[in-house]
DNA sequence: AAATAAATTTAGACAAGACTAAAAATATTG
DNA sequence: CAATATTTTTAGTCTTGTCTAAATTTATTT
């Protein structure tokens, strides 16, 4: 079993794996974690002699199998807890986000299957993020609004929120279409605008078109 | 807040209060906590100096009011969150001590209070131990049979399983009625029987007799 | 009441996880 | 491509909670 510090660790490399598929820095792991450089060099090192990551000095870390297997583990018990406090104890959405940081480092499989069952076997938390099921996948994608994407996020073109024949019609004057491939390259914070790429092209978008573009992550 | 550990400390020397009001012994924690004497004192010191327990020397150790408080809400969200695995996801009632173990630590009391509240606010855990309310309270004694009692406790005299007018007129006899005090002197392993002082006469009964007697303790 | 036994505390060490300050490696820039 | 800036690692320290071994205090015997 793993300490709730190396469980924590391995979540937050999870979570910027999505933006730094090449490896999570250092620093980006420190910022992340509320932490010093120093104190995530010496984690890594002990996640690393553990065969959580592969790690190379100066070149940032990367979960290995088992790893991300811990590290999702870690995210459904998270998510299922939120569920949980959300549906069945009247909790704000926004209220759980803590309670679910302590909730998501007990350590027993039966509860969370149980907990799982009992709560109807929910495919997102109360955020709109998916729950893994108890072998680690990921039943539904994590659908957002391209507008939701942070910098150097990517993911896939799946629907629209307006329908209107207007925007479509952009869409396609533009060639984004469903499928694509959208990667954010910058994300101006004056006007909500956006300079993302697809396919190899860049391009400039309103906040206006990013608010009703639905992708799918992961 | 107080960490997993001193919570722990705090919840074992509650429990062993009840057979040492004098004062826990730094060995009778010990054993308790599965750890060694000298932990022990180191431990004792820290939670006297933050004053949860009163502590002299060689004196052993009792609980503060604050120490108290502390120690009744962890037995509340242990026994809190038994009821709920039993009852709300099917556990047994001899698998849920290990979890509880963990969830007795985690900090949130609108997560207590909510639960509390879900479970239609339960007064016995599944092992029929009390569950105090959010202000420390208990509102229905620790009601058992005697001979469920360890060497040292003691309880008061509530009620009788056999009632036949056999038992009662024994009863009558030794002098034993409700609302008198018993202490329990020595156990013999061998036959179940006990030596206990009832007004301040020792008496030796046989487990027939302790079976059928109900005392409550606390 | 002195001698022995048992319980308790002290002293010093260790592992986990964090920190600061300094050194080393990598990136960036003129 | 050398100089500077940034990132990352190392070295040494600190706190929490634990341990062993030794010293001290209290309890029990003869």
């Amino acid at each position: 079993m793993f300490s709730f510090s190396e469980e924590n660790y391995l979540k937050a490399i999870f979570h910027l794996e999505k933006k730094y598929q090449a490896g999570v820095s250092t620093n980006a792991l420190a910022e992340e974690m509320e932490t010093k450089a120093s104190s995530v060099t010496d984690m890594i090192k002990k996640l690393s002699e553990k065969e959580l990551v592969v790690y190379k000095k100066y070149q940032g870390v990367k979960l290995s199998e088992l790893g991300k297997k811990t590290a999702i583990q870690v995210v459904r018990k998270h998510r299922l807890w939120e569920y949980f406090l959300v549906e069945k104890l009247d909790f704000n959405w926004d209220e759980v986000h803590d309670i679910a940081e302590q909730l998501e480092h007990i350590k027993s499989e039966k509860l969370t299957r149980e907990l799982d069952k009992f709560l109807g076997f929910p495919k997102r938390d109360p955020h709109g993020d998916p729950i893994p099921d108890a072998e680690g996948n990921f039943s539904v994608a994590n659908k957002m609004l391209l507008a939701e994407l942070d910098k150097e996020e990517k993911g896939i073109c799946v629907g629209v929120k307006d329908s209107s024949s207007e925007f479509l019609r952009f869409l396609d004057k533009n060639n984004i279409s469903l499928g694509k491939e959208i990667k954010v390259l910058e994300k101006e914070a004056f006007d909500g605008s956006m300079l993302i790429v697809i396919e190899e092209r860049e391009l400039r978008i309103s906040q206006l078109i990013s608010n009703n573009l639905y992708i799918k992550t992961q």
